[in-house]
Parts: structure tokens; sequence; C-alpha cells
DNA sequence: ATAAACCCTAGACCTAACTCTAGGGCAACC
DNA sequence: GGTTGCCCTAGAGTTAGGTCTAGGGTTTAT
């Protein structure tokens, strides 16, 4: 079984565009093309894709995922340099995971605060705070005065 | 205590660039400027600020930002609509961490391939069979013969 | 009172990653 | 045999988020 571009897009959310675009980029070396220079995707392809898309979605760029390509291009010669490239882009994910818990728990104290009883007043308090902060410092008052 | 835009930039780590860009996009309507025009940053415009490098950092766009930041300048009657917002963004986090484990867990499945003992069989196979796929369908081999 | 080190704005430029258009070929039906 | 719906390429255009330049004011130390 085998798949034209446009069945490739609706199994994968990438635009029929997106994929040409990847192909020009050097992401997609493995997929032939049928007599009538047609691209036609294997299963095996779709496998491939779905790695491609995997390395995106965690953020690599394109540079780095065509290198990745080349080297599965150049067989099993290159498993090292695999192992490496995937191992750093594993660290890049945990710091960036990470990066976003602390993110998420500031957020979560914002909705723990706004979700108080006293809310209003609590956010009173801040704006009188800064307000004075600003007068204390000889500067206008940016805030709107309802 | 107040700050010069270089001075917070080095303590957010944004360009003094990003943080004139952040103004004009309408992100800093709370910092004033001296009698010579200059932005002067206070203790609490460093607090808002690091909110919105937090939002920024989770993936939340500019104009989203602006929108938030438009809520907190009106003061303590636009809680609900703050709520909102951060709920719905909170909820687009979970979703981008979720999709990330997914692909981690596919990550770490590559390299545990290219870890085992056998692992240029196993790569070996795998091209082997992309390959019989391709002449099965009458498509030319893309792969570098070594 | 001048040099060095800041600050400002407007607007041009850049980069990554698409997204679309124009112009043209192939394939299947009516 | 013509219309419809695919496919192709080259290259222009778009979007988001900066980054930089030019031209000019301010502040501080010499």
């Amino acid at each position: 079984m085998t798949y034209s571009i446009k069945e490739v897009a609706e199994k994968t959310n990438l635009s029929i565009y997106t994929l040409r675009f990847y192909d020009k980029q050097g992401l997609l070396p493995f997929v032939s093309r049928n007599a009538s220079g047609y691209r036609t995707f294997t299963e095996g392809d779709l496998h491939l894709l779905k790695t491609i898309c995997c390395l995106k979605e965690t953020g690599m760029k394109i540079a780095d995922i065509r290198q990745y390509i080349t080297y599965v291009m150049a067989g099993p010669r290159s498993i090292p340099q695999r192992q490496a490239l995937l191992r750093e882009h594993r660290q890049a994910i945990e710091v960036q995971q990470a990066a976003i818990q602390t993110n998420l728990k500031e957020i979560d104290r914002k909705l723990a605060l706004y979700d108080a009883p006293n809310a209003t007043h609590l956010v009173n308090q801040e704006l009188a705070f800064v307000q004075h902060e600003k007068r204390a410092n000889g500067l206008p008052n940016p805030f709107v005065l309802s």
C-alpha cells in the first residue's frame, strides 16, 4: 500500500504545503517518486515521517531534523551520531519541561490569588502598592483612574 | 529603587530591543517615563514583567498577553476575565505537556533501539524492509548504496 | 565643554516556518 | 475529448517575534 501526498497530509495533520516544504528542506529524501514524478509514500516512509513530527513537536529545528535524517539515510554506521543527536535533544526537552513546570506553578499562584474570597481586596492592595511606588519616585501614574 | 531599561534587560535575560519591542506591542503600559522620557521600572513593574515572561515562556502569544495586561490595567473589576484567560492558558499548557510526554516516549524508544546490543542488525532490518517496500511498488531506491 | 555611556523613536531588516500563486502536467470519468 | 481533480515546481508572500540602524537627546565624569 502506498499513499499520495494528499493522503499523507490527512494522516499526519500536516498540510500538503508543509510536506512539500519539508521535502524542499531535505527532510524527506527517502520518499520516492512514481513514473509521473508524484511523491509516493510507503508505510515505512510514514513511520519515519512520524519520527520527524515527533522531533518537530518537541521543538527541534528543521536544520537538526535534516541532520538526523541524513544520518538515517547513511545506514547503520551512523548509529552513534543518531544517539548523540537524540540524547542532546532529550536533554533540551527536559530543560524545557522543567521551565514550563516552574512557570505553571507561577500561573497557579496567580489563579489562586484570583480565586481567593478577598481577591478584589488583594488586587487593590497590589495596585495601591505599585501606585505608591510610582508616586514615591516622582513618576506619572499609568493606571486608568476609574 | 527604580531600574533603567539596561538593568531590567540584565535582570530578565530579555534584550533591550525586546523590552522596547514589548512596550511597542502594548505589553508594558504600566512602565512610567521620567522627565527625560526614559523608561523607569519600579519593583512592582518587574513583578508584572516576570508574569509576562512566564506567559511568554509557556507559549502565550503577544496578543493574548496584551489582553491580560489590559485586564490588569483595568483594576479588580477584570478579575473574572483574568481568571478565564489564565485558566484557558493553563489548559493549553497541559495539552502541550501531554504531547511532549508522548513524543518523549517515542524518542526514548528510538534511543533504546540504538542502545540495543544488536542495534546494527535491527537498523539493517528496518532498512531492508523499507527497500523491499519500494521495490514491491516499482519505486526507485532512494537510499545510498554503500 | 566635551567625551563616553546612556536613553529615545521610527522604521528597516531578519529568521523560521510555513502558505500560497502561477503555470503546467497527468488521470479518470462522462 | 473535455472537464475535474489530482500532482508538480519555482518562487513570491505571510506571520510572529524579534533585532538592528539612523538620527538625535541626556547624564556624568574629566
